[in-house]
DNA sequence: CCTTTTAACGTACATTTGAACGTAATCTAT
DNA sequence: ATAGATTACGTTCAAATGTACGTTAAAAGG
């Protein structure tokens, strides 16, 4: 995926709902977000307009209202997001980070063997692959 | 430890360097970023005043020379950091963010091995504290 | 058709962040 | 002792980010 801009907290925090739902109308974020925060429509509004002038997102207009949808793929941007993350905190590495991430939480027993049943299975995916270029 | 003012990524980056170093004047830290990148003397001082300021890092003078050091323990403010972006990305959910940063990688066996390992560390401890919480 | 309500666009403002300088003071070299 | 080099502090500036409003226009209601 081509870099997009930078994408700040607030715009972030926006564009996950916008992802969640689809589709949707200022009015209809400013909703989701009350549950969490306070949100004036006026600031919803310049952070929707500032993600669809950074390519984030796409308009489309019906009658006055502008519907914004996601122009770009979630995950894309989650993982360009996250990677910039654990390369300026951790110089990249996986391992420092991964224990980071286990060593902050409470995990059960089976949360560990979920994590190990993901871990196996790639594990067999690469066995899979290094089996088929051979 | 104490919630510390929000650590912007340049700050986070010359912070790293007086971790590193464990100690540090302005003229150390520039020379060490020069292998990165160009930064000016006294960009470097600016950054490292905003950071004394804050409470990251703390000041003694030798001479006309100001020598940081750091205030706080590098493990806390990695892990707030590292805990922001988990929640704003994945909601805390830390199954995903483990998915992610294993996905975007290509892991040997034995990358995957010494995750195991970590895992199979951690299952022993829980067991260990069970057993002595009964 | 007129009035009211509400949304969009352009714009504004404060703070934060990235980046850097000017002057005074201190240290080093001669 | 003086000149040159270098550092600190206070300050400056631009861009980014967080937040919000005013006027115009479109839709809804009466």
């Amino acid at each position: 995926m081509k870099e997009l801009p930078p994408l700040p907290k607030s715009e972030l925090e926006i564009a996950r709902i916008v992802w969640r739902l689809q589709e949707a109308t200022v009015r209809e974020i400013v909703e989701e977000l009350a549950n969490d925060r306070e949100a004036d429509f006026w600031t919803v509004q310049t952070y929707l307009r500032r993600l669809a002038n950074k390519g984030y997102l796409k308009v489309r207009k019906e009658g006055r209202t502008n519907i914004y949808a996601p122009a770009v793929d979630l995950e894309g941007v989650i993982s360009q997001v996250f990677e910039e993350t654990v390369e300026r905190l951790f110089d990249g590495k996986m391992l420092p980070a991964f224990q980071q991430l286990v060593n902050s939480r409470d995990l059960t027993e089976s949360d560990i063997d979920e994590l190990q049943t993901l871990l196996n299975g790639l594990k067999a995916e690469r066995k899979r692959k290094r089996g088929k270029s051979k």
